[in-house]
DNA sequence: AAACCCGTCAACCGCGTACCA
DNA sequence: ATGGTACGCGGTTGACGGGTT
């Protein structure tokens, strides 16, 4: 956030190495901008100091990363924060305190410069002067409540569209990874948010990545919460594992999917090859592309792709689901780190924690207690910290969504059991965002079929009513 | 009209942490 | 293990504009 330089770049020994031109300090010329902007959009976030190094500017890269992440980091959101906004920053900050970062990540497209300076100025006088915080309800009451979690409000703020299409017919598994770009993100101030380019991602760091983007469906939320879309997995369950074993996604959907028009043709997996196959559709408005990974050892990875060239389509009613997968699809690709950490978090059998315990990379379980003996997984402190209260926020995620179910405590306690049972492990795995990965196992999404593989830890098992099975 | 006050916001400062050689 | 580099964070400052005196 506002970080900045001093002509050195000093601070925690941030040096600049090149400090022969006087750099200059104070408020930002547009012809500075510009220069800003053109490097960024050519090399990419990152080595700020090479700024001023390569190019000239007379700019510390503390300054350069400032500037860039403050006014021209994509899908930046300028204006007057919302209502709803100003809430969420009154509620994250009773839960976290002067974590500005914390909530700029809660809250897409604010920087945390904004939100610390809008506490300071609009919410910390009216603190002190014992009025109401939320200055479009002065009965609303200044803490927030027990049981409802500023993560819960904003799962629900965000996830109105996602539970809308959440049904209890089955059980889900969740999943992240974490994606190396494979070049550097390039990134073009300019573009709008809504100009989607695909990507090709890589994951030297992941067993069964792929040289494709991992593709992705998400909830409905204003603005991307995640870096990493969530995707499909079918993991293969045996040696024997046959691709007609009635792996249906997203073939088998059903005439209310919003995505039914992007599977129009029907393909079977017959057609398929063993690797890095591949069938496009071609929906109005939408390239699409989906992609099946797989080899004898690994799993069998589904990727969609999609770019898009025309913004209504997001917004059409029925697309908004895949609106949401493109937006993510869009934040990923404007990540403006590379993600050098694999978190996980899975589900923990035993107990109703279920989400204290990692996975390492080949996807052997690892014991929460267990980072020490996993260097190149050791999470730094701030994602041990994210982790803890994305545990609250991803049970609080599946507080809500339960909550359409028919029992919402069976369902907890019985899935764990479930879970316990037949799972080796099942992940979600926190960066600096985080994300979920569904495996096709199971599906939150009712218009989503998946067939099962049997008697196998990864393998996908049917569930088909939570209520009566788990 | 000038001086002053105050709110807002961009930018700076100092520090901590991650990463790497 | 250590030191250097890069980056990020929270606190703070100062410029600026609008309103008031």
């Amino acid at each position: 956030m506002e970080d900045g330089g001093n002509g050195g770049d000093k601070g925690g020994g941030g040096g600049a190495t090149t400090i022969d031109v006087a750099l200059k300090k104070g408020p930002w010329t547009t012809t500075e901008d510009a220069i800003l902007i053109d490097y960024v959009t050519k090399h990419g976030e990152g080595n700020w100091n090479a700024v001023q190094r390569n190019i000239g500017l007379a700019r510390c890269g503390k300054s350069c990363r400032l500037r860039w992440a403050n006014h021209f980091r994509p899908n930046l959101k300028k204006g007057a924060f919302s209502s709803e906004e100003e809430k969420l920053i009154i509620d994250f900050h009773a839960q976290f305190g002067n974590k500005w970062a914390r909530m700029a990540a809660l809250l897409p497209g604010r920087t945390d410069n904004e939100i610390k300076n809008y506490w300071n100025t609009r919410v910390k006088p009216r603190q002190r002067q014992g009025l109401p915080l939320y200055s479009d309800d002065p009965n609303r009451p200044t803490t927030t409540t027990a049981t409802t979690t500023p993560a819960a409000a904003a799962v629900t703020h965000l996830g109105s569209n996602f539970m809308h299409n959440v049904q209890t017919t089955n059980k889900f598994e969740f999943i992240q990874q974490s994606y190396l770009p494979s070049s550097p993100q390039h990134h073009s101030p300019l573009a709008s948010p809504l100009q989607y380019s695909a990507l090709t991602l890589s994951s030297p760091l992941s067993s069964y990545a792929t040289s494709s983007s991992p593709l992705s469906f998400t909830f409905q939320r204003p603005a991307p919460l995640l870096y990493n879309p969530l995707s499909f997995k079918r993991y293969r369950s045996t040696p024997n594992f046959n691709l007609d074993d009635g792996f249906e996604f997203p073939n088998h959907l059903n005439s209310s999917s919003s995505f039914s028009h992007l599977f129009q043709s029907p393909t079977s997996l017959d057609d398929l090859e063993r690797n890095e196959l591949s069938f496009e559709f071609s929906p109005s408005n939408v390239q699409s592309k989906m992609q099946f990974f797989s080899n004898q050892m690994e799993p069998l990875e589904v990727k969609y792709d999609a770019e898009y060239n025309d913004p209504s389509f997001l917004t059409m009613n029925n697309n908004r689901f895949v609106g949401d997968f493109l937006f993510e699809t869009q934040a990923l690709d404007s990540s403006p780190q590379i993600l050098k950490k694999r978190n996980y978090l899975g589900l923990n059998e035993g107990n109703n924690d279920v989400f204290d315990s990692y996975q390492n990379i080949d996807g052997s379980p690892l014991s929460s207690l267990d980072w020490s003996s996993t260097p190149g997984l050791r999470p730094k402190e701030e994602a041990n910290d994210l982790n803890k209260s994305l545990n609250n926020d991803l049970s609080t995620l599946l507080n809500v969504m339960p909550s359409t179910m028919h029992d919402q405590q069976d369902w907890q306690q019985n899935c764990a059991t479930e879970v316990s049972n037949k799972v080796q492990s099942s992940y979600v795995i926190i960066d600096d965002n985080f994300g979920l990965d569904m495996k096709s196992k199971t599906s939150l999404f009712p218009f989503i079929s998946v067939a099962t593989n049997h008697n196998d830890n990864r393998g996908s098992y049917p569930c088909d009513n939570l209520s009566t099975q788990c």
